[in-house]
DNA sequence: CATGAAAGCAAGCAATTACTTGCACCCAAC
DNA sequence: GTTGGGTGCAAGTAATTGCTTGCTTTCATG
């Protein structure tokens, strides 16, 4: 109870920023927001950048990210649970990562904790094409790193531009299953019992080793 | 030659705008890359507003769009060769985009013709892609809509995020060559050689009706 | 050369903004 | 009860910013 109200400020700091931008992210705006003195803000973190850099980093880029199963099963479910967190996850900083995103030439400093956050994804990602590659369940000459970048650019774009043009996308709610189903399409990913067929009720595809 | 540094005035204000988005591009900051005095920027253009608003409107949103032929031909070739002007056309005013996004909660009179340069694309990509599955090119339950939202929301994406994170992503000058391919592929699309080989040498495509 | 439109220059104004200071207040702990 | 850490409040400061004003300079055209 040392700083009750800090968690309460970083909040606010932190939507502000995300409908004003590191510029219009004013400390009485903020302040108004927290409902607290704007003479606090100052004693508690002693400037305007300290505060939002600490309500950015810990309330935007340090989010847990999903994660994917070692051993592949049932790649279109396990891939559309695992794109729907992650397009969730998305939606709900959308503001946030819109205002970074401008704000990284003036503020490198940002840079590393916003990429962080994707690069993981990424990374996931592609070890998860390359093992369902290499499972003989997708083509061979299928690229994981094209894969990856192409689920992971197009459920970003379709965040970054449903406010703006929702017609041009698939319903919200379909959206990561349409995504994968066509990267899966494209990767010429083959369903488990298809590949097992001829063991004798393989319907169940057994978990991860 | 009635304003000879009308133009050049709003060339300065649109690179300010794509460096410091709206807020940061300071009158003075505008007249230093104009060079012009700070006086003269109020007399053309009446208010920053303004200024900025036209620098905007004329630099950034009404730049040509590329075309797709009526009458799909060689897709991987039509597709690469469009995508890959589209990719330029985004490189080229990813800061611009960028700090549009942002400023679009503040400023939605922005919005519109924002709006219609990528709503366009999305127009022509799904009707090229609507005609090349009537012509049978494609798998018949391949849906255009998704294969134009993947294949636009890609390249977006791959512009905005390769500054950051550019390992992540294939090498930009392969990149639009490469999504779409992926695309193709995830739509079952057979090169028209191959449909066509009963007919003897039907090697050359026809030119559009 | 004379004229007039357009640009530059110096100065300033009012509003905003990040940040400071000094003091009064509240409330839990000794 | 009193002490003390944390907060609110009022006021102020220096810098920035959008915009204005008054005047001088430039320069193509008649």
């Amino acid at each position: 109870m040392t700083h009750p109200t800090r968690d309460h400020i970083l909040d606010a700091a932190a939507r502000v920023f995300a409908e004003h931008g590191f510029r219009g992210s004013t400390t009485r705006l903020i302040a108004d927001a927290a409902d607290v003195n704007e003479v606090t803000l100052f004693r508690l973190f002693g400037s305007k950048d300290a505060l939002l850099g600490e309500a950015i980093r810990t309330r935007v880029y340090e989010r847990e990210m999903p994660v994917l199963p070692e051993e592949p099963g049932d790649a279109q479910a396990e891939l559309t649970a695992w794109a729907s967190v992650e397009y969730d996850n998305l939606h709900t900083h959308r503001s946030s990562i819109r205002q970074g995103m401008t704000e990284l030439s003036e503020r490198p400093e940002l840079s590393r904790c916003m990429a962080t956050g994707p690069k993981g994804s990424h990374a996931r990602l592609r070890a998860y094409f390359t093992r369902l590659i290499a499972a003989g369940r997708a083509a061979k000459d299928a690229n994981p790193l094209h894969a990856s970048a192409v689920l992971l650019g197009t459920l970003f774009a379709d965040v970054m531009g449903r406010d703006m043009m929702p017609e041009t996308l698939p319903p919200a709610k379909q959206a990561p299953a349409v995504y994968v189903e066509f990267v899966l399409r494209s990767i010429g990913y083959t369903a488990r019992q298809v590949q097992t067929r001829r063991r004798p009720s393989a319907a169940r595809p057994r978990r991860s080793a």
